[in-house]
DNA sequence: CATTTCAGCGAACGACTGTTTACTGGATGA
DNA sequence: TCATCCAGTAAACAGTCGTTCGCTGAAATG
């Protein structure tokens, strides 16, 4: 696997060759049939390996509880540094998340739902989504996380060493996810604050 | 150009091979040279493509000037309908805008630049944009982009005919917008209004 | 009418592909 | 100690691939 993602990055899942992961590994092409049946295969463990780091980094996240507004620059840092530390794993989420592999795909999207219904549990709780319905919530959530994924795509594309790149992506990012957080605090203003239903 | 289009509907670019489409075509595969140089020639020639035919459609819809209101679910509207008609172009674009092939991958965010820019120019002659800097409308003007991008893979993960499923990304998607909106419009609220500079 | 341009042709090149087969040798566990 | 796994092996299979070559014929150009 590790070969796989070292040849990933500079290539598509479906233009890798079976062969080609096993002269990396330096290893007889046969070899691959006694780990996975299909590149498929390989491209769904891959997703999991993927998503497993990011999802405990999330969850040591949600429990440093700051203040909401130290919270977006904080959820920006961490995004950057972990992308830092696994930009192949990254790379080949967003590159495979609309690639030519069905059951890549579904394992992506499988994820990302999953990460998009914590978030949404993590916001129906908090005191600013008083008066908000579960769907409300949930769409709130699904924009937080197409917000996440574009930014870490962005952090992606900055050539590796470019800390200055990296700082104008954080600094729009937070900005960003500034102007969401003022557009959940008055999503209510327009409505009757309190009539009963 | 149709025949890979129609070929890349179930692949990725750098998976496709160029006998296979002049197999598609019917053609022999040295007729290939005749008219790209690489695949990745026509990569970015698809790319020019599918770009054309949105760029007219978006002159359009901003030229219709209707209240702010009503524009967000318009808007919604003309992507859904636009994806509908050129699904094939989009599923290209989505597909290689992480893709493996580096050329590809310029040509498409360099259009998503230019659009972005265009757009920022259309958002700070709004009044909503009074008292914003510059970097700031830009910022707003990717999130929205960022928030298109996100909103047409959405519609083409939708199984073609399901009418029902396209109906609730647009709600999503407009109330998505609306929030965007409300964060725009008190952007500015704990800044002094309009203190002399 | 003469000439040039140009899309397409068929054949051939070496190199690379996924998959199956029967076999090997070291570690694991009873 | 002996039997059982099991990762890895070499060899062979029929295909497919990108690319180059010189040639053809129709259309456009003058």
């Amino acid at each position: 696997m590790d070969a796989a993602l070292r040849l990933l990055e500079h290539q598509s899942l479906s233009s890798l060759g079976l062969r080609e992961i096993a002269r990396e590994v330096g290893v007889a092409p046969a070899a691959f049939y006694r780990h996975f049946r299909d590149m498929a295969d390989l491209g769904v463990a891959l997703v999991e390996e993927s998503f497993g780091s990011l999802r405990a980094l999330v969850r040591a996240l949600r429990t440093e509880a700051a203040g909401s507004e130290q919270v977006i620059d904080r959820t920006v840092e961490v995004i950057a540094g972990h992308v830092r530390e696994h930009r192949a794993h990254f790379r080949f989420v967003a590159r495979e998340r609309h690639g030519g592999l069905p059951a890549v795909r579904a394992a992506i999207a499988g994820e990302l739902a999953l990460f998009a219904e914590d978030l949404a549990h993590d916001l129906a709780r908090q005191p600013e989504s008083e008066g908000w319905s579960a769907g409300d919530v949930l769409m709130l959530a699904d924009l937080y996380v197409d917000h996440m994924v574009m930014t870490a795509t962005a952090f992606l594309e900055v050539p590796e060493g470019d800390t200055g790149g990296e700082a104008a992506i954080a600094r729009a990012a937070g900005r960003q996810l500034r102007v969401i957080r003022l557009g959940r605090m008055h999503w209510l203003d327009t409505e009757p604050p309190a009539a009963g239903a």
